[in-house]
DNA sequence: TTGTTATGTTAGTGAGTACTAACCATCCCT
DNA sequence: AGGGATGGTTAGTACTCACTAACATAACAA
């Protein structure tokens, strides 16, 4: 037992491999847990699509749970929303709704087989998932909303709960994402992805009411 | 071998019964399933839970994915949205759009169940689910599409794609539901249901913007 | 070389699974 | 009373799963 190792170094001798290797694995679970779910994806599998043989798969996690919780804890996705906000802090109200709402689309899309997951997981593994859940939704919520407060200050939004607000205007692409992505109800012929965000915005921002003619 | 046998009768000397057996292991994989995936729930658990015997459950269904179909097709929802239309046709749009909104929600909550099974094994079993997703996902889309192009009109709301429409507002509910029902985020403080059908249905009709003053 | 680390290979264990066979009990209808 | 349909009980099969033990190999560092 080398006790005076220094904490700072790992000290192992292959690192790189070792390292890559978990990955790997962690990456074939996430496939397979999101074709088949966690019990649908065997650890035999996971290991042949990861490249390994099954004894290094359990050499790497103590169990399949384990593992499980590792994609998990690997794949937790910060929003990533804050990053464009700056950005978008004087261009008009449309365009920086639009802009909001690609960059969600865009989370979620490159996210898919981790959001495949937490849905068919979250009865399985409530506390799991749910934990996940919580954090994501919760700081996705407050950045949007804090947004709303400040267009709200600004006189470009009328007064209404932000909170609610973010999760109305997120729930609308998120069910998007879900019906074409996850359930794969074909979208209108040629509406494009841009033509939904547009539309969506402006349902969002001006309302469908039929304005009274002065 | 009674090859005579009326098709028109079963002759079935204990037919309630035995629907009712059958009723009873269906409503019992319907728990099961939602709780644990169609892989976490044994037919040993289902027939417990139905309390019948295991034998029993394999005499009803030859096996346990025909048992797993039997589920999905009594539950089939159809939406039930048809039914409160007309009675919506003379209220103001406002309170017209809340009510389907809160059917909607209703029925969403009643059929809690069978719609995480649907989202839990849309991985497992794709063709299965998704074909029941897009019958009532066509179905509920153009009925509230049809309801939209007639409020267009008569000049109640403006011109605007009523298949996106409908199927934006039905996602703000939609992930409304699945957020505090599946997900079991907390909703605010003291937000009720109605409370943020009213808030959701004033954000899809008249918007977030601050129109201006005259 | 020598020792250490990461991985492979083979063979296997015990538990749990869907599903079956065979026989028995009970009920209803005639 | 008797016959046929329904359901219970017991025991079991064949299979797959997560997970393990023991040993071999290859790469690298000293």
């Amino acid at each position: 037992m080398d006790i005076a190792a220094s904490p700072a170094e790992k000290k192992s001798r292959h690192p790189a491999s070792r390292k890559a290797t978990r990955l790997r694995i962690i990456e074939a679970a996430l496939r397979l847990f999101s074709q088949k779910g966690y019990l649908g994806a065997t650890t035999r599998e996971i290991a042949r699509e990861a490249a390994v043989s099954e004894m290094t798969l359990f050499r790497h996690f103590p169990s399949k749970e384990a593992l499980f919780e590792a994609v998990l804890s690997t794949h937790t996705f910060l929003p990533a929303l804050k990053s464009i906000l700056p950005a978008i802090q004087n261009v008009a109200i449309e365009e920086a709704l639009a802009a909001i709402a690609r960059k969600y689309l865009e989370t979620l899309d490159t996210r898919r087989d981790f959001i495949k997951i937490m849905l068919s997981e979250c009865s399985y593994f409530p506390e799991k998932v749910h934990a996940i859940y919580h954090s994501f939704l919760a700081e996705i919520f407050s950045t949007l909303a804090a947004y709303f407060k400040d267009m709200q200050k600004k006189g470009v939004m009328r007064p209404f709960d932000p909170i609610l607000g973010a999760r109305a205007f997120l729930a609308m692409f998120f069910t998007y994402f879900l019906t074409t992505d996850i359930v794969m109800f074909p979208s209108r012929d040629k509406t494009s992805v841009n033509a939904v965000v547009r539309e969506y915005v402006s349902f969002f921002l001006y309302g469908t009411e039929q304005k009274a003619e002065a």
